[in-house]
DNA sequence: GAATAAAGTTGTCCTCGACAACCTTTTACC
DNA sequence: GGTAAAAGGTTGTCGAGGACAACTTTATTC
């Protein structure tokens, strides 16, 4: 097991794709059992996508293909599962006659409110352990990592 | 945006929600490539399973699908993808006549070799800044993430 | 020695992103 | 001011890849 111990950088990166490697396919589980809280029809994609835009607000599908680096036709087809499901609301972009802003909806709001106090359980439960500062520092690393992924 | 100026708890689940679900869009590409490198034909994700192979050693297919918590049915294929491009040998178990051992082939060590030398530029090249202890860091919280989204 | 369990394989289904063609609106440029 | 290029979205098609279940083969258990 690579741990904090291995001190080569090239075992490091070695150990970093294997964990998130793992990452990638444990999570979707979890993701998947917080997307079926919000509601029992919502696919994991879409339910990141949908607290993504309770983070940021109201925001135009192009941003959202930019800021997760995915296909724009993929970002169509989750707004439009959203709206079927309810979730988001769409109006006109004021500033350009193409775009369109994508935003939760009210019941959405609520829904994830529920889930967040869900989810403090199960953080209380799993990661009972770890301080604010773990938790702090995985997130401000995760972020650095992502954004030099983007270069 | 989250950053570790984020003091609650529930708001830094949220953002480390929200910073694996981008990165696990967007590290997928950059494993794709990876995995090209290793074999013009290797899917992303058989690619971190051989590495997972290379540095854990022979194991049983059922050993795999428990570490990466994917189903068995994944596991076959995959290994039968590997095995078709010359990338694992397998050896029947002597200790259980049910199983076989999966270990990754000479050729691909070779690769793999050649593929941690890219990694070694790439990194240079995309987190220079980043000192060994943050890469360590990181790599040790998102161990002890995954191991604690397991049980 | 029959019942149960575990290791793999295979078939079917579903999620989800990539790529490309296309339509609409906006912007740029002459 | 009119045409060309670019940007925002939608939709069709394809492939990767995991979930679930049925099934075969070999171990284990009582």
């Amino acid at each position: 097991m690579v741990t904090a111990r291995t001190t080569g950088r090239t075992d490091l990166l070695q150990g970093l794709e294997q964990e998130v490697g793992v990452m990638i396919r444990r999570i979707r589980r979890v993701i998947g059992e917080r997307a079926r809280a919000v509601h029992p029809d919502l696919q994991s994609s879409s339910y990141l996508m949908l607290s993504w835009l309770e983070q940021h607000g109201p925001m135009r599908a192009s941003a959202m293909a930019e800021s997760f680096g995915i296909d724009k036709g993929a970002i169509s087809r989750q707004v439009q599962h959203l709206m079927d499901l309810g979730l988001v609301d769409r109006a006109p972009d004021p500033e350009d006659g193409r775009a369109t802003l994508v935003s939760a909806s009210a019941v959405a709001e609520a829904r994830l409110a529920d889930v967040h106090g869900d989810r403090r359980r199960w953080l209380d439960e799993k990661l009972g352990d770890w301080s604010s500062d773990d938790l702090a520092r995985l997130v401000d690393l995760l972020g650095r990592y992502n954004t030099a992924l983007d270069s």
